[in-house]
Order: structure tokens, then sequence, then C-alpha cells
DNA sequence: ATATGTCATGTAAACGGTTACACGGACCTC
DNA sequence: GAGGTCCGTGTAACCGTTTACATGACATAT
């Protein structure tokens, strides 16, 4: 049996398919007693509208498309929950895609998603990608997430120069002078800008950079953690580009029998919800990130909908904040250690708060 | 401007719509010259098929709608990933719709993509929710993953019970006798799936069982283990009924001075990532979340392409595995936890392993 | 009484694809 | 050369909405 359309809910009622389309977007007037029998009907026939056939005649979908790298890790899904939220909020829908290591498949993702999204919110940390996605888009509203600064498109960035710069500043004033860096991939611009901060900061501080290789994952972080473990001169402190490798590098370190923070102190990058659980809970360069996200829908819905209208094409750049844990500043009172994380950490906001209570642990 | 039409398409390669439209589908007869005119004219005039009215000729969307309880936790981001794959390969789009903590937000969720999806995955560990959704769902087919054991409908449900036993046989095992079991929150189908094989595992042990109360949530192991840890009479084995909790209980142990797993020993659920990388790192039943997701993702596409034909409406069971790590069995050689794990963790499968390095750390 | 305005309702034309069917030309066979 | 196939192409109907515009009923003003 095929899904019942509006024509049939229409005869059944005994009005005309204007009058169902009126009552069902509300828009128009309707007597109540028509209203009535048309919503009778639609509920005697399950019927539901044909959302292709209704974006075919007002060319909205309703829909936002999010393009991701990878979803690996906590980052990417704090920052989807962010965006969800607020999508359903203003009754838009999300439809995701992942793991796009590349840029060719990445842009694959974006040409299949044309035409069934209203806009689309892009992640991609590769150089190029930006300029790429965009000219893929076509008409299609784009928010770009990358890691470069670009001031021509709608984008939000995160401030990782200022926020490695601020590592490094901390861990100088703790005295540490063999501050090494972790780095991430290659060609990502995240990383690249993460690179750029620590080592412009070692060099006003006067101390000679050194940087490991990694790849943003937690096993690259602990292969680092090895190869520094066993190197000839031992680094007194480790800034890596990311959380993940952090943790990583932390416990190949502390399997080295290295005590954190006293033999060496760590500080990471993103404030996953993870690094308040290991032990020492990591000090790192907190991004709301379930908060970028909804702000990001916010914007390119935003834009959507004012359509024509000068489209503020701004870059908006969020600042990481440092929160100071036990993996860089020795806990006073070790057998509390839980405790003092909470207090240490920044309240997270509404989101978090209301909707996440895992957050503040 | 307005986007390029077929017809657009069709004038300027001086061919006829339905020559287009066989050019793009790759379906019926055309000349490789007519074959380059349109492929010429499409890129020339950036033309993207509008794939609501396509959608509205084929009556099909190729896409897949995922209504989850929540993103939080790895658990559902690791789920999400392996459908994603698994759907691209298919040609198909994935429309998620997370953060549904009732029945009345998971429907109205349901409703909402009534109509623009083929087919919809719906985890709703609620009492009822499954009958709610399937008949919410209308003629639209519908794969559950929800908690009950559903033999009705197409689903795909964890062997909760038999993973609860085998952690509690394996305490016991182990000489544990005051084994206590941090719950689920109630009205949730797996947690009280577990909770049920923790008491009749315990009883067949001839031991008295004890449980405390938790809601999934890190937050809620913590405060558990915090309790365990003043209470009068201490137990020496700990059972969660996911591995959130059982970190935030470990960790509320330890903090209090008590050593896992010499103790206390903890055994968690699911085998996210995350409990690799505490430490000592954590005994669970691994569930191999991504290919569960992918393997869900199948099962529904397939029903939906084979139409009309006997959808074996089959309730599959996913078998958790034990896998045991130092806390529960402290390991021989502390110095070299790290390599130990990765040995006695079961060896991932493809999707892991080729695409998600991470789960390997 | 007729004119005028208001308002609920109906009619029909888009929207942009897919595809059954018709058509005409090239090639083959007898 | 007539008849038959095959095959590339075009025409037009159809998918299920929305919505501009037309219609007609009724109330009010003149």
């Amino acid at each position: 049996m095929k899904p019942a359309t509006i024509r049939d809910v229409a005869e059944r009622a005994d009005v005309s398919v204007a009058s169902v389309s009126r009552v069902l977007n509300g828009a128009g007037p309707v007597t109540e007693a028509t209203r009535m029998r048309v919503l009778e009907a639609v509920e005697a026939l399950q019927y539901v509208p044909h959302s292709g056939a209704r974006s075919l005649s007002t060319s909205r979908t309703n829909t936002i498309g999010v393009i991701l790298p990878d979803l690996y890790g906590e980052y990417f899904s704090e920052l989807i929950r962010g965006m969800d939220v607020a999508a359903r909020a203003r009754g838009y829908h999300l439809i995701v895609s992942s793991s796009h290591d590349s840029a060719d498949e990445a842009s694959a993702a974006i040409r299949s998603m044309r035409g069934r999204v209203d806009g689309m919110i892009v992640l991609s940390p590769h150089v190029g990608a930006a300029n790429l996605a965009s000219g893929l888009a076509g008409r299609t509203p784009i928010l770009l997430m990358n890691g470069g600064a670009d001031v021509e498109r709608p984008s939000i960035v995160i401030d990782n120069h200022g926020g490695a710069v601020a590592a490094v500043e901390h861990l100088v004033a703790l005295g540490r002078t063999r501050i090494v860096h972790i780095a991430g991939p290659t060609g990502n611009l995240d990383a690249e800008a993460r690179m750029a901060g620590y080592m412009e900061a070692m060099a006003r501080a006067g101390l000679p950079p050194r940087v490991v290789e990694g790849a943003f994952t937690k096993a690259s972080g602990h292969e680092a953690g090895e190869s520094l473990a066993a190197a000839a001169e031992r680094p007194d402190a480790v800034f890596a580009a990311n959380d993940n490798m952090a943790v990583g590098a932390m416990l190949a370190l502390q399997d080295a029998g290295l005590r954190v923070p006293e033999d060496i102190a760590i500080v990471g990058f993103d404030d996953i919800p993870l690094v308040s659980l290991v032990r020492p809970a990591l000090t790192t360069l907190k991004i709301n990130i379930a908060e970028t996200g909804k702000r990001a829908l916010q914007r390119l819905v935003g834009s959507i909908e004012s359509a024509g209208e000068v489209a503020a094409a701004a870059c908006e750049v969020v600042r990481p904040e440092l929160v100071i844990r036990p993996s860089s500043v020795a806990a006073t009172t070790p057998a509390n250690r839980y405790a003092r994380h909470r207090s240490l950490a920044t309240a997270g906001e509404a989101i978090s708060k209301g909707e996440h209570p895992d957050d503040q642990v």
C-alpha cells in the first residue's frame, strides 16, 4: 500500500489540497472546523508530507550538512552534539559525513551533499581544503571550521597560536626549560599554527625548541613519549598539540618510570572530557567544544535565513583558555585530587551543564 | 542567479532532458559523443541534480536516519563512525538526531524524520520505546538497537545478560566474594539486563548481591565509588554496568587510597577506547562498537533494497567478549603495562584497524 | 436594493527530476 | 528494395508539495 498523499487527505476531509497544506503549515486562514477535519484525516491515513516534494516547491531542505575529517576521539563527538541541539531547536536536520582523511574524500562528500542541504559546515584541516570547499559548494552557503584563519569567508577558527604561546609561557613560568613539542600531522593547519606558537614563545623565552612528530592520535603520542623517555637529554616538560597525544605521551612517560609533573610536566590542547579523568588530570587549553559547534550552526542558519542580506562574512575567533590541572602543577593534597580538578576547571556553560553531566567530572 | 536545472543542461548540450538523465545515472544507452557534450554542459553550468526532485520521482531518498539517546561518551561516536563508513560505501547519507533522553523527544525526532529517510536505526533504551518506534515509523523500515530482545522486529541486541554473568564469574574465579554492582539508570533495558545477569550469577555462586545506583555517566560512577569507599563493609570487587561508570568509580576508589586491583577489582562493560588508557587499564566486556554500527546499517539497507521480499525479521545478538586487563588481575610487570594491554586486548577487525588507529592504543 | 470588503476555500501552475513510450535512422536479411 | 531489428534520442506524463490567483459566500456600508 502506497503512502497517503496530500490529495488523499484532502479527499477524505472533503476539502482542497490547499486547505490541507494551510492547516499543516499553519499558514493562511482556516476555519476551526476544517482544521479539525483535516487533522483527523491526517491521523486516520497516517499521512506524512513527502519532504522531497516539499523541498521541490519551497527549494528548502531544512537540512545542514557537516563534513568531518573523522569522528574519532571525543572532539568531534562533542562538536556534533552541540550542533545537533542547536539544529533541532531551529527545525533543522543534520547530515553528517565523517572519516575523510584526504582532500579527495572530503570533496566527494561535499559534492554528494550539494542539492540536499541548505548549507554546510566543513571541518577540513588540510591545506587548501578551504578553497576547495568553497569552490565545490557552489551556491550552497558554507561555514568553515578549518585551521587557517580565513578572513574572506564565513568561518570559525581557534586561536591556535595564542593558545600554544599560553601553554609555553605557563611551563616557562613553572621554571621548565627543556620543553618539547609533540606536533600534529603536517599539512594540518591547526597543528601547524600550534607549532608556530610554540616556536615563537620558545624563541621569546630564549629556549631552544625541540619538536617530535605526531599525528593527533593517542598512539602517536605514546610513541613520542617512549622516544622522549629514552632520549639522552630528557625534557622536563611536554606541550602536545592535542589532548589525545598528551594522554598517550603521559602514559608512555609514566610507564618509563617518570613522575608527572615532578619529573616532567605535560600540557595538552582542546580539553576533551577525557583529560580530567586521567591521573594526573591534564593541564590543557580549553575550547568549549559543544558550544563552538552550536555557535557554528547558529551562524550558518542565520546566513541561510537572511538569504540575500549582507551575510557578514566575518571570521570568528575562539580563544582557548588555559586550565591548570595537576599534570603541570603538583597537587597539594594528592589524596583529594578529584575535588581539585573540579574546582580548577572553569564552569561549563549552558550546553554542557544542562545536558551533558559528564563534562563536569 | 538560480541554480541550473536539468533542462538548462539539456539545452546547452543540445540534447533532451532524458539523455541528460541517462548520462547522469549511467542508465540507458547513450553515444559517447552525447555523453561528452552532456558532461561538459554539466561542468560549465555547475549543475547539481536537485535531490528533492529526484526523490519525488524515484521515491527514494538514499538517506538513513539514526535516532540516538545522546551522543555523549565514546560509545555512540564509535557507533556512528561504523555506520557512516558503511553508509557511504552504499551511497547512503546519514541523518543523525541525538540527545533524546525522554521517549517524547525520541518520538518527535522519529516523526520529523518520516518522509525524509528510507529507513531508520533507533537506539532507544527506554522501556516501551521499541513499540513506540515501530508504531511511529509507519511504513518506514526500522531497525531497533535498544536493549530488550525483541524477536518480532528486525533488531540487533547485545547479550547483556550473558556478559554480566561472564563478568561476575570472572571475579568469582579470582576469589572475590564481596562483589558490588553499580547499576545503570532504571528504565534502561540494557542496564536492567546487565543487572539481572549480575543477580543470577551471584545467586548461582552463593554470594549476596549488593547494588548501588548509577546513571551510566562518569559522574554517577564516581559518586558510587565514593560511597563504596566510605561504606562499613568494603567490597573487594565492582562490576559496573558500563565503562563510563567503571572509570568514574575507579578514580574515586583510588583517590580514597584503595589499590586496584589488589584491594578492589573493577570490571566494566562496552570496551570504549578510553578504558585501555586509564591506569590500571580496565577489564571489560568488549563489544565491537563500530562493527556493530556497520552491521546495523548493512542490515537496514539490505531490507530496504530487497523491498517486498521476506525481510527476515530476525533479532541478531551480539555477544560481548571478556577482555581481561590489569584492573582485575594485577600486572606481572608493572613497568611495562602498556605492552601488556595491547597483547591482552583482542585484535580489532577491519574498521578499527584500518581506519581508526586509536582503538589500538 | 446594490456596491464593497473580507475571508475561507478551491483551482491550477509551477518546482526539477525520471522514465514509459514513441519515433526515426542505420543496418541486416531475404 | 521491402521488411524487420536494434538502438539512440525525444516527448510528455507523472511524482507530491506549495502558493498565486480566482471564486463565491457573507457581512457591512451606502
